[in-house]
DNA sequence: AAGTCGTGGGA
DNA sequence: TTCCCAAGACT
């Protein structure tokens, strides 16, 4: 029933050999912390290598034991993991973090039932610590391996499917080296990154003698993948107001714990925004009364599922007696020290670059 | 199962 | 510009 490979061994020879010569230098290559490989692999999920480098040592950095960052404040977290996006793997991760330190005596388990209990730890992160950190032979299935192993036994399958996973987790644990896990499958996901990408250049594969795919010349047509109808952006008009006291204090909320962007920090926000004057905007969303408005920034961000098309204004506001509900003024210092998301980041920044303040 | 959750890079 | 992402997990 599943196409099973010929050469096994001589396979993973070919992988293995290839992997320790080519593998490229990366910072949590130099460990095998379980802590630090797991804190790698939190980071990396749907984000790019050169993005993760400097999050992660300067994660690291900060948070150098798990007790360290079990202790951590929320804000503090955040902090560095700002700009990274996707803010609830770093909650996960500290919550899994805290659990391991309770609950396990501060060991990262090393057994897939175990360490797949931990928040934020999927069947893909599982089996890459264990394999990596532990060397025990677990597959470790993304998006890399499941586009090279369709390839090397021609599965049809639609990867878009999230059952159709299973089927190459199969594969892998049928193929993994038992000697060197942690070199198997951080081989495939190389091979992934940089040979057998959605553009293979095959030429350079050092598998390619076993690749069904390449004998057939469909390697550019695998794998399938259906494609989900993407759903219409949302356009959000946004105004935006970066606000001062009289103490040249910023006013400034935390967003709510769940969804887009839970727990950062903004400046007060009308969503949608209507064409009323800025002046209008705040007197009848927060009840407050503005001077001195200026224009700041004009841009648009854009999400996964939705676009904020925003304009910015600073202003300052001499009543103070009358704060939006949940909001509170902050130095520059404090500003500057909270969690802000980017398109924050671009306002605030901005503001620094004018000498606004 | 399908929607949600960020960002910046490259074709 | 527009699109598709890139080492997924959660609900």
């Amino acid at each position: 029933m599943m196409q099973i490979i010929v050469k096994k061994d001589e396979f993973r020879e070919a992988l293995l050999s290839w992997y320790r010569r080519e593998k490229r230098d990366l910072p949590w290559r130099r460990t095998s912390n379980p802590y630090y490989i797991w804190v790698s692999e939190v980071m990396l999920q749907q984000t790019r290598v050169d993005t993760v480098i400097p999050y992660y040592e300067r994660f690291i950095a900060s948070f150098p034991t798990m007790e360290a960052l079990a202790g951590a404040e929320e804000n503090d977290l955040l902090k560095m993991w700002e700009g990274l996006g996707y803010y609830s793997r770093a909650r996960n991760l500290q919550a899994g973090v805290r659990e391991v330190v309770s609950d396990y005596g501060g060991e990262v388990p090393s057994n897939r039932t175990e360490i797949s209990t931990l928040k934020g730890v999927g069947p893909y992160t599982a089996g890459a610590v264990l394999s990596i950190a532990y060397g025990v032979p677990e597959h470790a299935v993304d998006g890399n391996v499941m586009r090279v192993i369709s390839r090397l036994l021609l599965i049809e399958e639609d990867i878009a499917i999230p059952r159709t996973k299973k089927i190459f987790e199969t594969v892998v644990m049928d193929l993994i080296d038992q000697e060197d896990p942690s070199s198997f499958n951080q081989g495939l996901m190389e091979l992934g990154a940089t040979i057998c990408t959605p553009k293979p250049k095959c030429l350079l594969c050092p598998v390619r003698d076993f690749c069904l795919a390449f004998q057939e010349g469909r390697q550019e047509a695998l794998p399938i993948k259906t494609k989900k109808t993407k759903m219409k952006m949302k356009i959000i008009p946004v105004a935006s107001f970066a606000i001062q006291n009289s103490e040249g204090e910023w006013l400034m909320r935390q967003r709510p714990s769940k969804g887009l962007l839970a727990s950062l920090w903004e400046f007060p926000m009308v969503e949608p925004a209507d064409d009323k004057t800025p002046q209008k905007m705040a007197h009848e969303h927060f009840g407050i009364e503005l001077v001195g408005i200026v224009d700041i920034l004009i841009f648009k961000h854009i999400f996964s599922h939705l676009t904020w098309e925003m304009k910015s204004f600073g202003a300052r506001i001499e009543k103070t007696d009358i704060i939006p509900d949940g909001y509170q003024f902050f130095s520059q210092e404090e500003v500057e020290a909270l969690p802000k998301p980017v398109p924050v980041l671009k306002i605030w920044d901005e503001i620094k670059r004018g000498g606004l303040k």
